[in-house]
DNA sequence: GTAAATATCCCCC
DNA sequence: TTCTGACAGATTCGG
DNA sequence: CCGAATCTGTCAGAAGGGGGATATTTAC
């Protein structure tokens, strides 16, 4: 029996999945195209007309509509849904009569979507009856403090019968629950169990059931298959192994997936692009362009193992012809995949499964899969306290039906404990081995407390970086931390290297990780050795932020780690974490990203290195065998500083240098800090990094920062530091009636905390300068967004030609609010909006779906100016080839104070680059002198400023609908 | 049949 | 990288 | 004292500009 609350859910959320349908164009491809395609894609591509924009019936449905979404707004609907189905419906039976196919499988969608039907229909009457409340879009923006209530819709769920294999439930609180009957009559587990279990995350967006669902459906892989495992999580994670091993990509996109399709399903293209138009998602798409087919011979079942490795298959696959091969091997698992399945295939294929579970939703599920069903391989005996036994389950309660929620009884308190202590050592050890093959293996093959010692971090397995939280202001930054002494550190605006680094032969050598994966095919293709020429070899590994391995890219950085191995031998293993930055090999002065992103990529040799580099240390994480993240940072930066000291060479074209950061510490006083601050702002530094050095304690309350320095203390890292220490903390807090909280000095992989603080100057308000930009054209969003503009074509006044001239794209910053308002203003087909140029625009290289009549200015901010291959706003100006745009634009206010021809213009672009460009710095950082002097303020001013702003911001983006 | 242009995909920020 | 929004848990507020 | 309102942290998923790598198409 299914739990009230998750019929609840799951009916509402089938009922989401039906407002969702959206129309989209065919083309999926962005539109970032230069100038020359623009002719053909607009032909071809891009069906720009949507029903929703167009009709005038779905415009007066238009708030009820949007209103709908609210309680579940997965992207909202242009059409009545209501209407869909019956449209769907009458698509079924036209296609079936046309081709004279398989009304079965027609038969059983009808059934599905008839329920489905149901279920709106209620859900209509419910919302109508219930709530009065929510209110149309105008009423919305009058009063735009209060946000729309949540719903909650009561109502009973028919189920939709499985056409292929009936499967259980998977909501239910696994507590609950126990996987004992296998649920397919194969060994190994059939693709349409994941399907299912897909199906079932689709439905909902409540945390607590997708948890349950994924938990659930790994228990019964664990229990019935558990050498299907990997494979099930791969495919569940958007991914096809670790970033940082070679082959995992697929290089397919909508072009050939859609390509693959098409002989698939005996349409025609026309058709196929119909069914786009009606459904948006090309997962559904695949569905119902295969619902219209009938095979003779129906193919074998698709397993999980099969469909991965096929996966692999497409990942290997390289050389002339790929695109082909690519295609067949897709094309077979259409032909394989069975009704619902072939959405899921066709959703994994484009790597976007879109259930609201990726890396952590997906961790916790496996380590509470796990806790609650062990391994078959372990014997039962050991590590009771680490697993929920089966007795425990057992006397676990269901909560009763009723609204109220009574304590939860001793055995469920208990047993959460457990589950929770589970993820911890999942999620800690995958921060330090992201490589979920291991971390399966490793649970398949021991206790799960053995974990972070079967998977332990390694020299050549990229860990996790620590991530720093946004601040808007340096007195945000002393807030935050009350007093607790701090390094501030330039923040470079270059390329996150993790370098890893071991001596062949040395004591500390880690194996770099058995069990790939990544099958066949070349596994461990990249070894990097270096010679340090004293006999010595050493194997080295760069790897980016997102853990990808760049090695190939930084042979000088190879050379330059041999002359440091070389200058130390007692150097034998470690890992730093540090910045790539490109500099002037003669001056050392810093340059600029774009710059950097100028360097080739793969296969680089030392003598065509043409934009030479520095590597700006920041942290030492291993050194010697030792892992170093459970000490302080202060602590790491001393070791740091004395076994990694800078190191230029002799010929810059032959190695790269080694740095420090520059930095100063909270220690030198607020003014050595404020100076700091203003050197980044003026220099080519994106901002500053603020690190605590020792662990301690924030206090969040008057009681002021002298209590926190007195609690703060070296922590040791472990696992059970919880219980007695905890209590007590708590009651501490009590009696001094203030909060604390934790805040360690450790290095953290994966965790975004209060302990690394990023201010960069364009978070700053009365920094970096903002622009008045004019919107000028717009396409279909997708997903989410699939109801609105996004993203939107903005353009600067040309003075000289009288007509604005496109300079970026923009998508950040939007309220859905707004998006709604902008529905409005520029409704498709109005007077405001059309599919053709009716305004006097220069779009340069870009075609919008749609172009806006260019009459208001938005404010909009962004990092820097570039030079643009696609914009051609104030080409000839900087650049004789290539105009200039904006980096990370985002949107911040509508200006409905200024007029277009207000608005900034290519020449104010101009000036920015120039000025950003002449930004000094450099790798000693020595600051020029008589650069931008005017650009230094007051940093309290400064705040008192931005918080003004912020406040204005806000009214004004709410205004904005009005 | 080879070289240049174009299209896609992916990854950096 | 940027951003917003949804959930869920914790804290505060009002009767 | 309890339930509602509000705050906070975490997670997911939209999508920006630029540029290299590679396969495919076109041009000579």
């Amino acid at each position: 029996m299914l739990p009230r609350a998750a019929r609840i859910q799951r009916s509402g959320a089938r009922y989401t999945r039906i407002l969702a349908m959206s129309k989209r164009p065919l083309a999926i491809s962005t539109a970032s195209s230069p100038a020359k395609k623009k002719a053909k894609k607009d032909g071809a591509g891009q069906q720009s007309i949507s029903a929703f924009f167009a009709s005038p019936k779905a415009a007066k449905v238009g708030a009820t509509t949007s209103t709908f979404s609210e309680i579940k707004g997965t992207g909202g609907s242009r059409q009545d849904p209501v209407e869909v189905l019956d449209e769907d419906e009458e698509l079924a039976r036209k296609l079936a009569a046309e081709e004279g196919m398989d009304l079965d499988a027609i038969r059983a969608e009808e059934a599905r979507w008839r329920s489905a039907n149901a279920a709106v229909a209620h859900a209509k009457e419910v919302v109508k009856d219930e709530d009065r409340s929510i209110p149309s879009l105008r009423e919305e923006s009058a009063s735009p403090s209060k946000t729309a209530p949540k719903q909650h819709i009561n109502l009973a769920m028919p189920k939709s019968k499985p056409t292929i294999m009936t499967f259980p439930d998977l909501l239910m609180d696994p507590l609950l629950t126990t996987p004992e009957a296998c649920q397919w009559p194969s060994a190994r587990v059939p693709f349409s169990f994941l399907s299912h279990a897909l199906e079932s995350l689709s439905c909902t967006r409540s945390r607590i059931l997708i948890l349950n669902i994924l938990t659930n459906t790994l228990r019964y892989i664990i229990a019935h298959d558990p050498t299907s495992l990997t494979a099930a999580v791969y495919l569940l994670s958007n991914s096809l192994g670790p970033t940082y091993q070679p082959n995992t990509e697929l290089n397919i996109g909508g072009s050939v997936l859609s390509k693959a399709l098409l002989p698939t399903t005996s349409l025609t293209a026309a058709k196929l692009r119909q069914l786009y138009q009606k459904h948006g998602d090309p997962g559904d798409v695949a569905f119902y362009a295969k619902a219209s087919v009938r095979t003779l011979i129906p193919p074998s079942p698709l397993t999980v193992e099969g469909m991965y490795n096929k996966l692999l298959d497409i990942a290997g696959a390289k050389g002339q012809g790929v695109v082909k091969r690519k295609e067949e091997i897709i094309r077979g698992l259409l032909v394989q995949a069975q009704g619902e399945e072939v959405r899921w295939v066709y959703r994994i294929l484009s790597m976007n499964l879109r259930v609201g579970a990726v890396r952590n939703t997906l961790l916790q599920a496996i380590a509470r899969a796990f806790a609650l069903s062990p391994s078959p391989n372990l014997s039962q005996k050991e590590g009771k306290e680490e697993y929920v036994t089966e007795e425990l389950r057992s006397q676990v309660t269901a909560p009763p039906e009723g609204k109220k929620k009574p304590p939860p009884d001793a055995a469920r308190v208990k047993a959460t404990d457990i589950l929770l202590k589970a993820e911890g050592t999942v999620k800690r050890t995958y921060a330090q081995h992201p490589n979920y093959g291991h971390i399966i293996n490793g649970l398949l093959n021991g206790r799960l407390g053995e974990l972070p010692d079967r998977v332990p971090l390694s020299v050549g397995v990229p860990l996790l970086p620590t991530l720093g939280s946004p601040m808007r202001s340096l007195e945000e930054i002393y807030d935050r931390l009350s007093g607790l002494p701090f390094s501030a550190e330039m923040k470079y605006d270059g390329q996150r290297a993790q370098v890893h680094v071991c001596v062949l032969g040395s004591t500390h050598t880690h194996a770099n990780g058995s069990a790939s994966p990544i099958k066949g095919k070349e596994g461990s293709a990249n070894q990097f050795v270096v010679d340090v020429g004293d006999g010595r070899k050493a194997s080295v590994k760069v790897f980016s932020r997102h853990l990808e391995d760049m090695t190939d890219k930084y042979p000088d950085i190879l050379a330059m780690l041999a002359s440091i191995l070389a200058r130390d031998p007692s150097l034998e293993s470690f890992i730093l974490d540090a910045e790539v930055v490109a500099l002037d090999p003669t001056t050392g002065a810093l340059k600029t990203f774009q710059e950097l992103s100028n360097r080739a990529r793969k296969d680089v040799k030392l003598e065509d290195v043409k934009v030479s580099v520095g590597l700006f240390a920041f942290d030492l994480l291993y050194l010697n065998g030792q892992p170093l993240l459970s000490e302080t940072f202060r602590q790491r930066r001393a070791t740091l500083r004395q076994h990694f000291p800078p190191y230029t060479p002799q010929d810059v074209r032959l190695s790269a240098r080694l740095e420090w950061v520059e930095n100063v510490d909270s220690e030198d006083g607020e003014e050595v800090v404020l100076e700091f601050w203003e050197r980044a702002v003026a220099g080519k530094y994106e901002g500053l990094m603020i690190k605590i050095l020792d662990s301690g304690e924030v206090v969040d309350d008057e009681l002021g920062p002298k209590a926190a320095e007195e609690a703060a203390s070296p922590k040791k890292r472990g696992k059970n530091k919880a219980g007695a220490e905890e209590e007590e903390t708590k009651e501490r807090e009590k009696k001094n009636g203030s909060r604390r909280k934790p805040l360690p000095a450790t290095y953290e992989p994966d965790k975004r905390t209060m302990a690394w603080l990023k201010l960069k100057k364009d978070y700053v308000l009365t920094t970096g300068d903002s622009l008045d930009l004019i919107p000028i054209g717009a396409w279909h969003g997708n997903g989410r967004k699939a109801s609105w503009w996004s993203p939107i074509l903005l353009g600067v006044w040309d003075e000289n030609e009288g007509r604005p001239v496109a300079l970026c794209k923009c998508m950040s910053g939007f309220t859905d609010l707004f998006y709604k308002c902008l529905n409005e203003r520029y409704r498709e087909g109005s007077d405001t909006c059309s599919g053709t140029p009716l305004w006097d625009v220069e779009t340069g290289g870009y075609s919008p779906t749609v172009y806006f009549k260019p009459h208001e200015v938005w404010e909009v901010r962004g990092a820097d100016i570039t030079v643009s291959p696609t914009s051609v706003t104030a080409k000839g100006l900087i650049d004789p080839e290539r105009g200039l745009s904006l980096r990370f634009p985002r949107f911040m206010k509508l200006r409905d104070d200024k007029r277009i021809e207000h608005a900034s213009t290519p020449e104010d672009i101009a000036r920015m680059y120039r000025k950003q460009d002449g930004r000094v710095g450099g790798a000693g950082g020595k600051v020029a002198p008589g650069m931008d002097d005017g650009e230094l303020v007051d940093v309290e001013l400064e705040s008192e400023a931005a918080e003004e702003i912020e406040s204005e911001r806000e009214e004004d983006k709410v205004q904005a609908s009005a």
